[in-house]
DNA sequence: GTTGGTGTTTAGAATGATTCAAAATCTGAC
DNA sequence: GTCAGATTTTGAATCATTCTAAACACCAAC
């Protein structure tokens, strides 16, 4: 059961779509939504699962056409890894990925902007960057593993 | 036109091929050499016609069982930028991969080993690591663009 | 030098995530 | 209410990769 945006995230979705003249549909509402809901990093076909709960006529073409715009927006992200399916963060601030090889899960790894500083520093002179993309691979001992969904 | 391995080549490969009890064949040591020859980070299709040069019979799915064989053995790493095609890099040394958006090429950038040290710093306990891939994405300002190949 | 077993290669079919094309539907302005 | 443009829907097409089964190469044993 996936529950409505808060007044603030419909918000948020309507400015970052009006960036590029675009409107808040219903069905961009409900992908948005689920996307929020439950920050697991949701391939396609997850979010299609999901979202029909709410919307049960929604297709599945329309959600990779939601995504895409999403991302297009700045909204999401596109996590890949691999060659497995992607998947989809609303997660804005900077981090990492870490997928644990054992779960298949993936997990958010926060990036502090001077490790990001780091990084930019050792490419050699004339290489401009739009952006970086890190990913971790490995397995978690879940000991004390805390993190709610 | 494709060089042939020289002797070190050869046995490296036959080295690294042997750990899992498979052998030198004919076209492991065409495909490898098409790797060694130009270090482009070729995709499977692009070896797959470079090899054919000199082996007009090597078939794709050869070319495509003889790189993940080299994946298996840790002689070769595949490379992937968003959902392209994969690419392949014989390059054993630390490195981040940078993607010129405007051109399509892949560069190898060196990877300090501080720098790996600071990222693996940010991972929380209990995250242990396999591997870390960074990509890097933008254009290159080609002033004194000097490079071979 | 023939034979049999094992790993390798080959050709072609199958898979599956993603994209495309075209018709149907919605929306908001006039 | 009508129209134009944007969005959604359905189903087909694409295309990189994987799978399958048959042919082949290699080598050790006879
Ligand atoms: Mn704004
Ligand atoms: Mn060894
Ligand atoms: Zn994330
Ligand atoms: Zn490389």
């Amino acid at each position: 059961m996936i529950q409505n945006l808060t007044e603030h995230q419909r918000e948020g979705l309507q400015e970052a779509l009006a960036h590029g003249g675009q409107k808040v549909t219903a069905q961009r509402e409900v992908v948005y939504s689920v996307l929020l809901a439950k920050r697991d990093h949701p391939t396609v076909d997850e979010v299609f699962q999901r979202a029909r709960e709410s919307m049960p006529g929604l297709s599945l073409a329309t959600v990779y056409n939601c995504l895409e715009t999403f991302v297009g927006c700045g909204l999401v992200r596109q996590v890949n890894h691999e060659r497995e399916s992607t998947r989809y963060c609303p997660n804005l601030a900077p981090h990492a990925h870490f997928r644990d090889d054992s779960t298949g899960r993936v997990h958010d790894i926060e990036l502090p902007a001077n490790v990001l500083q780091t990084l930019r520093s050792i490419l050699p002179a004339g290489f401009e960057t739009d952006s970086i993309e890190i990913s971790f691979h490995g397995h978690t001992k879940n000991k004390t593993s805390r993190h709610s969904n």
